[in-house]
DNA sequence: TAGGTTTCACGAACATCGTTCGGAGTTTGC
DNA sequence: GCAAACTCCGAACGATGTTCGTGAAACCTA
């Protein structure tokens, strides 16, 4: 019977305990909002001292970095998810942007710690930086392999992405207003980028 | 020669304290960061120490409210100084949009602080709220007014103005790349009415 | 199985934070 | 001139993130 070493199953034991770690966290954040976050209390909910997670991450905010890598990953995997173009440009922009709102506000925590900066002393280091990095160019590679749309018309959906998905959390939580809104704001930005094409 | 009240002069030194206060958080605030704000520095800087304070404001909470409402005070006066309609909605609508993303972006903590929410603990008062929304009500009244537009257009508007604001200043702050961006838009936007509203 | 090394959990403690308290020192009202 | 009110401050409290040293496991080598 194969027995694996004992230097893998430390080092898989540690993984899993960092794992635990944070998935509490996310619990907590989810609980009790971002900042809100204590390192006596997650090590509480993970059965330790509070020093005792200083073995596993090397301060709180590498434990935040550990969320924000997590959460670009499932950014990362829903984008390249949602790249099964129909062949119909504006159905495809409104699926994307239903799909990209619908992230959003599923866990506004998430959003909250991916897209905007909120935490005092915290900035992602540069390999989850690069995850997310790489979502957001999916995202962007996707609607330019629409052929319809300009560079500068990609900075214009940006900013009608990022202005809808901030109303959306702020304002109407779980309703569906934001599903009209998404589907008019696209419509707006179709005949935009179309009216202009059709001229000389 | 006339001569205040002794009383009134302890209620002038008192609020010219307070102005103080509100005047050396400011500039911490736009230095540091709106949560790096610690309640011993800024005493220090007025040349107090930090219990003495909470003679001038009941919590550190209660400055932040002065900074918010300060900051709503000088948005609705820079709202209705822009209240100059010219006849032609769409330089309007420009003008508009210009106006309020140069206000956010020529000072991103004042921003923050008003439109984001980002401190912890901290939510207005009431009274600094309403300062806020008068000043919101006051743009949605003048774009109202402009008769290009329906209810749900306002929403749309509104994304925009978020999205353009939030992109400008966390992506190129000072430069002048938003005002092509903010144009585009507004005449995106504008589009987007008439041409609904030609329809029958 | 025995001895030596690495890893990990914890209690104590430190600096800093917002805040409270009690008592001086000053200003005001009568 | 005296009592009341107002300011200011040193000390201290609870909570925060973090460091250190200790001791007990877990592991590797023999």
């Amino acid at each position: 019977m194969f027995v694996k070493p004992t230097r893998d199953r430390r080092a898989e034991r540690r993984e899993a305990t960092r794992a635990e770690i944070v998935d509490a966290a996310w619990e907590l954040v989810r609980a009790e909002g971002l900042a809100a976050l204590s390192v006596r209390d997650l090590a509480r909910k993970v059965g330790l001292q509070a020093p005792s997670l200083y073995s596993y991450f090397a301060s709180k905010n590498a434990i935040y970095d550990a969320l924000f890598a997590q959460g670009a990953a499932q950014y990362l995997e829903d984008v390249e998810a949602q790249l099964t173009p129909t062949g119909d440009p504006l159905q495809d922009l409104r699926a994307g942007m239903h799909a990209f709102v619908r992230f959003c506000t599923d866990d506004p925590v998430r959003y909250q710690l991916l897209f905007q900066r909120t935490i005092p002393g915290f900035e992602p280091s540069p390999e989850s930086f690069a995850i997310s990095i790489a979502g957001l160019e999916s995202v962007q590679r996707r609607i330019a392999g629409l052929g319809i749309t300009e560079p500068g018309d990609l900075d214009l959906l940006t900013a009608l992405g990022t202005g809808l998905t901030d109303q959306q959390i702020s304002n109407d939580p779980g309703g569906d207003r934001w599903i009209r809104l998404v589907d008019s704001a696209m419509e707006m930005y179709f005949t935009h980028v179309t009216h202009r094409k059709s001229r000389p």
